[in-house]
DNA sequence: GGTCTGCTGTGAACGATATCACAGGTATAC
DNA sequence: GTATACCTGTGATATCGTTCACAGCAGACC
């Protein structure tokens, strides 16, 4: 199947707030509240949720617990994937903090970072290796993900590092374009664009 | 003008690309060398380009200098943009790290939080102040833009003191979608799903 | 000067995404 | 049981964004 990228994200948002949700003891959920709360359309929502196979039922809604149980299965490989990251700064933590006990699927194998005062720290429970180690446990564990949180001058040096060891899909928070091999999926993380967006787009409202 | 937020993203990278590039000494550029280095077509780089009306040159390309001032004439308020961001945690020392002496004309106004133990602290060379000072500076520096990198379970409301003070667009890394009302821009930088659709998307490819 | 090369600017074609609108179905009220 | 209200699933349609393809032009070369 192929879903588009802009259907992975609503899905993504949407399991996230269902299982926030879930707690609070709903049992089931109409396109229109979901809608609402991502300020999108209803006949989006549903659009979405028919790609992913779950089916609703007319004047009850959709079942959460199904909701989560089919989004999961198209967005979650079911072996788990194994992540590193690289560049343990403030946004690395911040990412590792993210990632932390949200979605069990997604399993960080390995921090890394060339600064030898922050190697051997533990960070949100991960220990900080030295960048040396990343080849050997990208193969060890066999990792298909990374996160690059360096500073802009060698985010494609450990890009290409981390293609030439097997990685091939990576998400990029450093302020540069990655050139990678056809084959490796990249998503940008771009803070600085997102501020000049809204100061650019805030005006023209 | 209208311009679509895909082609302010894109302006935002190549004007970056070019200032940086900039110091390397080159004074023109090719619409196919621009589209390399963001891994884009040459075409699609000349529609932006059109779109903010800096014109170039067959046979010699566009000149940067030009390029950049063009840019930044639709990019950036003139009268500069006063910001303000809500959550020092790691993000927001993160997200003060990327902006800080990046761009002249977006400009730091205040940083908060409501932990006792961060307030006073000295961040990336801003002092963060208690969230109670939000509205006070919102109003004194009239500030229009916000980040938000609080918690996910105070993002909403921090949001509508925000807007409620006047704040017409907002950057919310906080992992929820946020209600605003009509009239205010946000722009979600949600790093869960950006993983969660790498992990996706690289599976299918 | 004439020809050749190669880059820009842009109308037109194409492709991707989001919305509309309605048929079909099910609980609820009476 | 019948009428009613209201939600889903989806074909058709509209909108938005990207790519194609080529006219027009300017420098380079002979």
């Amino acid at each position: 199947m192929a879903l588009s990228g802009r259907t992975v994200e609503r899905l993504s948002v949407y399991r996230r707030l269902l299982v926030m949700q879930g707690q609070s003891g709903e049992e089931s959920v109409y396109s229109h509240q979901l809608a609402e709360m991502v300020s999108g359309t209803a006949a989006q929502v549903r659009r979405d949720l028919m790609e992913v196979g779950v089916t609703g039922h007319s004047k009850r809604g959709y079942r959460v617990a199904n909701l989560i149980e089919g989004i999961s299965k198209v967005l979650d490989d079911p072996a788990g994937t194994r992540i590193v990251l690289v560049g343990a700064g403030d946004l690395g933590r911040a990412a590792l903090g993210f990632i932390k006990g949200r979605n069990a699927a997604l399993r960080i194998v390995g921090a890394f970072d060339n600064d030898p005062s922050k190697i051997g720290r533990v960070i949100h429970g991960y220990r900080c290796a030295s960048i040396d180690e990343l080849e050997r446990v990208i193969a060890a564990e066999q990792v298909e993900v990374a996160i690059i949180t360096t500073p802009a001058g060698v985010a494609q040096p450990v890009c290409d590092r981390l293609v030439a060891a097997g990685v091939r899909g990576i998400v990029n928070f450093a302020p540069t374009p990655l050139q990678v091999p056809e084959g490796v999926w990249v998503e940008r993380v771009d803070i600085a664009t997102a501020l000049e967006k809204v100061t650019c787009l805030t005006r023209s409202v």
